[in-house]
DNA sequence: CCCATCGGGTAACGCGCGTTACCAATAGCG
DNA sequence: CGCTATTGGTAACGCGCGTTACCCGATGGG
């Protein structure tokens, strides 16, 4: 014997409009209401009923319940996005991209932070715990975000869905990733100052060891090398990856030679050390471009569009990478192939004025 | 007549498994584990049978389905934040702060862009998109946030539940706000230049009309004449908050006077403008902050803290205020009352070295 | 010995919706 | 005229779970 609704006296209901409540005010079922919203090909309504339908869909202020269509369709409309917020100056771009590309497609981004301060352990178990949290809400893909170009470890609870891996790749190699081509991006850096007709240039470089320094190193080997010139190592300085090691990096290079033989040209890895250079540069009275010409590399716009002169430097395409991100993951969820295991964005130049 | 569930003979499924595959693994009812995972206090579960159920958890690995638990408990774990994501710089720092005390308080935060670039029509209707999306996910409560501190005016459908405005207030005056407090951030920036035996002080200000403006000028005059001093409106300059904008105020100001009655420190109203600032200064063959101090607002920390010498700034704060704003609406989706309809968050001073 | 209580647990309903099976009334066809 | 399509629609099931009402056996008190 089933219970009486007590609710069934009360058709209309404050808050909560449901699809029951439209299907009484125009009069047909449930079930034509549903064939309309979601209006399928093969549904036959006539053409009265589905604009009366529409009519109190209006009325009523309805508005469909992302949660109940998903429970019943088995379909989520979300991607979880892993990413350290926290240590993010620009994590948040691939974000953005994700996020704007997410909602063309009519799709909702979660994000967990993967550096949660209340982490009890190592931070491994934390992405753990953002996995998890974001499967239960049974999102249909994950993306991984890192700060930095680099190799990672991902959760295993990951391979239950399709996964893309954004500004790094999988140390296991077995799932797609979405990097930037710092090749390139070097490459186009030097080609630029070769065409400003310098030769002599120094390179202010990063850790050699991680990624980016040494694809954009290689780029830089690779324009040298089509010019006919080759790098000299004695103009290559490293230094912390800040405007101080910037500073004192261009300090080594600008005080170790004579006017003569001094660079006329800086390629800096990235913008905050180029930051730096023109510090250095500056307190010795030289001008820029003048004297000394100066790129960058990351563009990091607070810096780079602010100096002056404004720092031509090479763009990481943060926001297309997030884009691409969702776009892969897109693919995969539907079941088509991607294009490769490991997608390279490209790295454009970004022509400002101290070349 | 029931039809037969075709499953019912795969008790073991592939993928998602369910409370009741947890039932039957030990050996119990759907109800039983139910009361188990929810612990409720009023349920009476023998221990034995307890820990039975919470091992056929762990064999399984069973993973609750947030969406069926939201739509039969009629919460939703769920809040949603309407911002500019694209023309952010810093809207981003709310959401961190959001997001983080939202995954503290075991919530997920859902974003919603305002400013997608494939939007028709004014920015208005884009809102009123952003937060109908939301709205159908069912979210307990709204934040919206804007990239710098003015009055904004929110869609109709906000009122349907619970919301708090952030870095920005209702121009209607009925919704609660998180704003920065720019007076006490203004007086405690000028406190700090007084302090350290400044008298005439130049202060390179913004559009006057903005609320940013208006607050860190009053704050500054109250501190001035804390010291029994008061503004000099020669010394107040206007100019467009870039740093070239700064670079030109503070030429104006610099080159106005002789030496003996040139300013000996600077209040800029932001790091922006106080990096021009910088240039100009140092041009001039003066030292920052010898011959002058000078002070930023915003604390840009991609500027503040890479300018050399970096910059002693007033810091806007983001975080704190998204994670109040989080707090806020917890406070109101619990039914409990808010402290003030407005509410200031401290603008910290953060010494650094250009003072 | 009978009834009330209590610990331990379950059946059943409904959340809002997608979806499939089915049904009534017409239209078309030989 | 009888038989099948077709049009226009509905009843009913299940998605995975929270929750309420209820049930059964073991006590315990009078």
């Amino acid at each position: 014997m089933a219970k009486t609704n007590p609710d069934e006296s009360v058709p209309v209901r404050q808050r909560g409009v449901t699809m029951k409540d439209v299907a009484n005010h125009a009069g047909v079922s449930r079930t034509a209401v549903s064939f309309v919203l979601s209006n399928r090909e093969n549904a036959s309504i006539s053409e009265e009923t589905r604009t009366r339908i529409n009519h109190a869909v209006q009325e009523l202020g309805y508005r469909p319940n992302a949660g109940a269509r998903a429970l019943a369709s088995r379909r989520s409309d979300w991607y979880g996005i892993v990413t350290e917020i926290v240590t993010a100056p620009f994590a948040v771009d691939i974000i953005k991209g994700a996020q704007d590309q997410a909602w063309l497609d009519r799709r909702f981004l979660l994000i967990a932070p993967s550096d949660q301060a209340d982490a009890v352990g190592p931070n491994e178990g934390l992405e753990d715990a953002a996995t998890e949290k974001l499967l239960e809400q049974r999102v249909e893909g994950l993306l991984y975000a890192a700060t930095f170009h680099r190799s990672v470890h991902v959760p295993k609870s990951a391979n239950e869905v399709p996964t893309v891996l954004i500004n790094c790749f999988d140390a296991d190699g077995k799932l797609p990733s979405i990097v930037p081509d710092e090749r390139g991006g070097g490459r186009v850096a030097m080609e630029r100052l070769l065409q400003a007709g310098h030769t002599r240039i120094g390179v202010i470089n990063l850790d050699p060891d991680i990624p980016a320094a040494v694809g954009r190193l290689e780029g830089a080997r690779e324009a040298l090398a089509g010019a006919g010139l080759q790098l000299d190592p004695e103009l290559v300085v490293s230094g912390y990856a800040t405007a101080d090691g910037g500073y004192e990096a261009t300090c080594q290079i600008l005080d170790r030679y004579p006017e003569a033989g001094r660079p006329t040209a800086l390629f800096c890895l990235n913008d905050r050390m180029a930051m730096g250079a023109y510090d250095a540069i500056k307190e010795r009275g030289l001008t820029i471009p003048g004297d000394i010409a100066v790129i960058g590399f990351d563009n990091q716009e607070l810096i780079a569009a602010y100096l002056r002169p404004k720092l031509t430097t090479v763009a990481l395409p943060f926001e297309k990478m997030g884009a691409l991100g969702v776009q892969t993951l897109a693919a995969l969820t539907a079941g088509q192939p991607i294009l490769a295991d490991q997608q390279l964005v490209d790295c454009p130049l970004l022509e400002r004025s101290s070349v």
